[in-house]
DNA sequence: ACTGGTTCTGCAAACGAGTGCAGCCTGACT
DNA sequence: AGTCAGGCTGCACTCGTTTGCAGAACCAGT
């Protein structure tokens, strides 16, 4: 016998596939007699019955299942976000379907297309860029979705995001307190929130602690990528190569800082310090180990989960954002500059 | 109006809904006149229709879906071998379920009835142990299902694994080929198939290339970690301090090792040389970057998929099982003995 | 004209579970 | 004793799609 049915156990009970559904169900189970529920309950249990989803989803049009949209899993940033949020879904009977977009916004339409037509009932989304007409129409739509790490601007989704602007004050405050003046950015693309709102946060640190603020001590990266970091710096030596201390917008950015300095002999930190964002990791195994700032990306995760499952069950409720805390690790990387 | 159903499409061509079905699957598109397939395909295009998978699947008893079982997502070696596995997936129009075990028996036995109650029509178990009683189970009871990386021995179950063997005999003849006599095996878990062979090729590769044969220099880990594989090597250290090479069973194993050399004030690979399993992601930007032997991750997920998608449709086809090639990557972790 | 055979289309019954509605039975109250 | 309320249970339909079967329409051959 293939895995029993409903009928089964209503049949081994001796009710109405109705009663034994009304029995199964906890929110129905008051509507029946609660010693024939604990009947229905037994033989269920009994006969190893699991209520077949896929049926159920039909008749109720929710598919117990939510999409998770993100540019690639081989990106070391999101297996734990990933984690994070199956380890709140699985506990609330819900699955996660993963889909990669390569940060093609193409590929990211089909693949949404294909999530909507599994009937997802909600979408963690981590690919969000700033001006972002997908994220807005869906959002319109009110389809129930939450961003994970980056943001659109303006629309009312929301968002679990780590706090950007501290973050960068943190790394910042670091190398101006080892004693470090000319301190460079390189920035991620300004089609990220993450991008600018650390771009933003790292000009005012600049400011507030009086340090170089040469415009050419910024370089934006076309991606969130090594190639393009190392990229970037090659730039920022040829015009500043006074350069003492570098925040890279991410810690794969800042990993393509360490393929510049071998390239040219640079030695960190003696010469040069870097600060990463993320802590991805065995970060510490580099050489040096990489200081940068900490997200809790596991908590990330998590946290949207739990936010998506509240605006699945409660569609209008107002839409909330966490900023989540986070901390800088110092590791080898960073040291007083080679003058001091 | 929500998303048109079959019967809108039906309508709206002035057909009923079961030759619009018909018209609409390539497989019966045959049995419809071809001008009125082309007209209902028309509708159905303008009209936005795509077919509901939860509605077909209770009538076929396929739900498009196939779970995957690893042990978690969170560690390097499975993002790119998931990201293989989907890359197959979707153009054939199935999704993937991700569980995660933690490597623990009783969580696996959930997830997977969790699976099962999903209707998943296949398994890809990156979870395998050589004695595994659950997977003999699935396997007689005719789920279709392939192993990834680890399998389980004796039962015919198809498998998609590296070469083990050859991928350690690289290892060993790079290492001897350098100078190296007295190298060390930090081997994986009794209890995994890549931990076993890894081990007797080593054991072969050391008799055939005439090394020092001392058991002493093999100690097994209890995990497949940085940890486990620390304390490996201390207990090597221990026994015999004059190892000069040391083959890991894996890279975090290597790692492992590395934390010990920082603690011990080793040298690497001026004192002793170090070789991984797996050429994870970023081994380059260690210090020093690490010697490993590549395995084709995103092939071996691609592999399995398609090997997972033929069990499907063919039930009852011979098992299959595919050796993956591999090759050592050298890198900076290996150097010709100090004495030499 | 009748048979036989195609070719196409519609009917209706599934798949497994959820649910509004009706009706049964029991017990209590007047 | 009659009435009514309330508690349980069963009936039947529904979700969107697939599919066996029947039958309509047409053609050709005798």
């Amino acid at each position: 016998m293939q895995t029993p049915t409903l009928r089964d156990v209503a049949d081994a009970a001796g009710v109405h596939p109705a009663t034994a559904s009304r029995a199964l169900n906890p929110a129905t189970r008051g509507l029946v007699n609660a010693e024939t529920a604990r009947r229905v309950i037994k033989v269920a249990e009994g006969l190893g019955y699991r209520p077949n989803p896929i049926a159920r989803g039909l008749k109720t049009a929710k598919s117990s299942t939510v999409g998770l949209v993100i540019p690639d899993l081989t990106n070391p940033l999101f297996p734990p976000i990933v984690r994070g949020i199956e380890d709140v879904l699985e506990p609330a009977g819900y699955s996660g379907l993963i889909v990669n977009t390569d940060n093609d916004p193409q590929r990211e339409l089909a693949q949404i297309e294909l999530l909507r037509a599994r009937q997802v009932e909600g979408l963690i989304v981590a690919t969000a860029l700033i001006d972002h007409p997908l994220m807005s129409r869906l959002h319109a739509e009110g389809v129930p979705m939450v961003m994970v790490n980056r943001r659109p601007d303006g629309a009312d989704i929301p968002s679990i995001t780590p706090d950007d602007a501290a973050g960068i004050e943190l790394a910042v405050q670091h190398l101006a307190d080892l004693g470090h003046r000319r301190v460079a950015h390189l920035a991620g693309p300004g089609t990220t929130s993450t991008g600018v709102a650390r771009l933003r946060a790292f000009r005012n640190a600049v400011r507030d602690l009086d340090l170089d603020a040469d415009p050419a001590l910024v370089v934006t990266c076309d991606h969130w990528s090594e190639e393009a970091g190392a990229e970037a710096l090659r730039q920022l030596l040829d015009v500043r190569p006074d350069v003492t201390a570098i925040v890279a917008g991410n810690d794969l950015i800042a990993l393509g800082c360490y393929d510049v300095f071998a390239e040219r002999g640079v030695s960190c930190p003696s010469e040069v310090s870097v600060v990463g964002f993320n802590d991805m990791p065995f970060l510490d195994k580099l050489a040096p180990p990489l200081t940068t700032v900490a997200i809790p990306h596991q908590q990330i995760g998590a946290e949207a989960a739990r936010l998506l499952l509240d605006a699945i069950s409660e569609p209008n409720r107002p839409a909330r954002s966490v900023l989540l805390p986070l901390s800088l690790v110092v590791r080898g990387s960073t040291a007083p500059p080679a003058s001091v």
